[in-house]
DNA sequence: CCGCATGCTGAACAGATGTTTAGCATGCTG
DNA sequence: CAGCATGCTAAACATCTGTTCAGCATGCGG
């Protein structure tokens, strides 16, 4: 009774806005399935029915955290297309919703995908825009050029543990750890890493002994 | 003795193996947590009974699947390291093993842990000889680049899924599709992607605003 | 032949999980 | 005030989970 209203002074947010955060960071963190629905519960200071009396299951508690990171991602400055917009503001987006986004892609719900499918067609055209304008080098193969540059700049997000991990910071924040990294990736981006053919040469010959068997 | 042992090898191929192998690749494909014992089991012909059986529990299984491939991953040409060696190996492996290994690097089982840690560890090398031998660009962090090159190479891997929906190869093997996406990644390494300083000056400006405040 | 290890099984168990149900308190509306 | 919707809960439920247990068959060594 009293402690009711003690809990509710004490949000500032809704119940169920309280409950789709807490889910986040525990979806985020640790993947769907190794979060009961009790956690998230607990986490948010709620009983395990309300959960579900909010979100009818655990599948649309997860829907409604998808929809809400997809709604994050792509609300962004969407004029702002000469940048990776997209991508760029969901490195902009907080660490919950980067997380969450990164197992959203793993576990293949069907948002991520469609978000990913997006994200490698606004690539694309984004990389033909650089194309004719000269900042970016031509391809041989424009199309699985931007989806493999997709997988790249989604690859630190995925393997932000083992990059803590082998790139230690300190006592740095998180954002200088992205850093670190990041700029090494634009390195290779800018510079390039092989100083010559021979490894684009080597898997020609591995393409054609494979061709001809 | 010798008895014994033939029995083991040939128990091996019967049933141990079996459930292993039954093990690799629904983990491989669905992730531990989602894949039930008695799943493993029933893919296997066996009871779930025996999986405890030969392997204590399911973690039991889960180290013995570890184990089976980063022996696999390691056990390759070991003098071979002016190549990837390592990595090569892997991508050589079956596709059970690759996938495994992918969701492996995501769950983060200190096996897997390690293994990233001497990847990192051998590529770095492996670029400063280059680096020497003059066929590899220097860097200005060698660490991170080495870092985030094999999280690069690792990336469609776990990407595996959204790369073959958004590259889509036809009635062609995995091998090729694999192939079209590692051609797009060579070309990246070694023509480089942008064709000026803009970008990387781009990120050095946010870097000192960062710094700044 | 006996004994016994080995590979294997079905049945059962304890715990966790997602979900449902019945109901309590509060606050708004007629 | 009565009535009703809302936000919320505890407890029970059914199912699934990993795991254990008692026992069956087979084959080998004594």
């Amino acid at each position: 009774m009293f402690s009711m209203l003690f809990m509710r002074s004490e949000s500032d947010v809704t119940g169920r806005a309280r409950i789709r955060n807490a889910a986040l960071e525990l979806f985020g963190a640790e993947g769907v399935n190794r979060v009961s629905v009790r956690a998230i519960a607990a986490r948010a200071g709620v009983s395990a029915a309300l959960v579900l009396h909010h979100f009818g299951s655990k599948e649309g508690l997860r829907k409604a955290c998808d929809a809400y990171v997809v709604e994050q991602v792509r609300g962004g400055p969407e004029a702002d297309l000469d940048d990776v917009s997209g991508l760029a503001a969901m490195l902009e987006a907080g660490s919950a919703v980067r997380l969450y986004l990164g197992r959203a892609f793993l576990d293949g719900t069907p948002e991520a995908a469609a978000l990913f499918d997006d994200i490698v067609e606004a690539t694309e055209r984004w990389l033909e825009d650089g194309v004719r304008a000269g900042w970016v080098h031509p391809s041989d193969d424009p199309r699985a050029r931007a989806a493999v540059y997709v997988t790249w700049l989604l690859a630190p997000l995925t393997f932000g543990e083992h990059l803590a991990r082998v790139l230690p910071a300190g006592d740095l924040p998180e954002t200088d750890r992205t850093l670190r990294s990041s700029r090494a990736g634009i390195e290779i981006f800018t510079r390039g890493l092989f100083a010559d053919d021979r490894v684009l040469h080597a898997w020609d010959a591995v393409r054609k002994e494979r061709g001809s068997r």
